[in-house]
DNA sequence: ACAAAAAATTAATCTAGATTAAGAAATACT
DNA sequence: AGTATTTCTTAATCTAGATTAATTTTTTGT
């Protein structure tokens, strides 16, 4: 089960095989179907997640009680409420399945431990945070810079595929707009 | 020179001795007057700054040739484009100095070289990157649930000191529109 | 296989913020 | 001190995308 992350880790650095072992036998199985909430808003996050596979997303309510999508995880992706788990803070966000899901979680503690000890750890995860912050920085970039229109043309260029895993309206919420426009995007482009 | 990003450093973690000079000693120190470039767009992002005292922005200018503003750092952060830097791609990117300053440099190569060694400059590096995660998502979430008098005000509140250094106009393109419609906000604000 | 719920579409109307263009204020330079 | 350059403001017009609301299509559960 932890042959996939350990994978992972190894494609990034090479820790001694001890230290490897002893992270992975800290992480958890979770198993998680479709809609399930690994996090709701106003708890701590205690977890952070590695996606075995399926879909994870993290969204808020607005204050005209609309879902605000904030992010996606697949297949080998790390996932958090980053604020939550690193500053012990209530949730601003909920995290839920966006499809039958398999995880494995490890506790800040647990985490904090290792990452205490381990060089070649350190090294994984903030190669991962690294990954993660050019995605981000990418992604502000593309909002302020694209009209709606070529952000989901980006996006689908991007990740052809996943675009059909997940509802429409989650995707028109993670791209910053609402479903009605999308639709209208996607019949233009038909035509 | 290297005091303040020692102290810095000291509040994250504590390097032994010999770790923690090694790396100051890499660090090299660079005055830059207002407007001048560290990077420019389509060249190699070289460096990682510290910044001492001052202010950088980073930029692009969009199709219509319009300067987009994407980040600013001030004293006691770091400032790069990681994109470039980490890959060692070309720079969509430009990082200019948006007031007199002072920074400290280290390239990549020599940074690469304390990562594979130092437990401790990896924890705070780390450290570093979680941070600058939690800053882009906060971000991530206001743009998508701001209108742009809440992104101001709201920006107002959390650095009412830092929208005094800057010109109105970089404020208004790094909180997404323009200045003329930042002008209405004032104005509106006044009465 | 059918009912109920969830998701997607369509079209009409509305609005936050962009664009354009001109003038006023502030800063910097010699 | 005076000119040139940068920055800020004001106001009129315009548009991408929101809102509302009704309808259709797809998915889910029994």
């Amino acid at each position: 089960m932890t042959e996939q992350l350990k994978n992972h880790i190894l494609k990034f650095v090479t820790p001694p095989d001890s230290e490897l072992q002893s992270f992975l036998n800290l992480m958890e199985f979770e198993d998680v179907k479709n809609k399930e909430y690994l996090l709701k808003e106003g708890r701590y996050c205690k977890y952070q997640y590695f996606i075995l596979e399926g879909c994870l997303r993290s969204f808020f309510i607005n204050k005209k009680g609309v879902e605000k999508v904030v992010n996606f995880g697949i297949e080998d992706w790390w996932f958090t409420n980053v604020d939550s788990f690193t500053n012990q803070t209530l949730s601003a966000l909920n995290i839920q399945a966006a499809e039958d899901s398999k995880v494995l979680k490890i506790s800040k503690s647990k985490l904090d431990y290792i990452l205490q000890n381990s060089l070649e750890l350190n090294r994984y995860f903030r190669s991962i945070l690294e990954k993660v912050r050019i995605a981000d920085q990418r992604r502000i970039q593309f909002m302020f810079n694209l009209s709606g229109e070529e952000l989901y043309t980006t996006f689908n260029d991007y990740y052809p595929d996943f675009v059909q895993r997940v509802p429409q309206y989650m995707l028109a919420s993670y791209l910053g707009f609402t479903p009605e426009f999308l639709s209208k995007i996607r019949n233009k482009k038909k035509q």
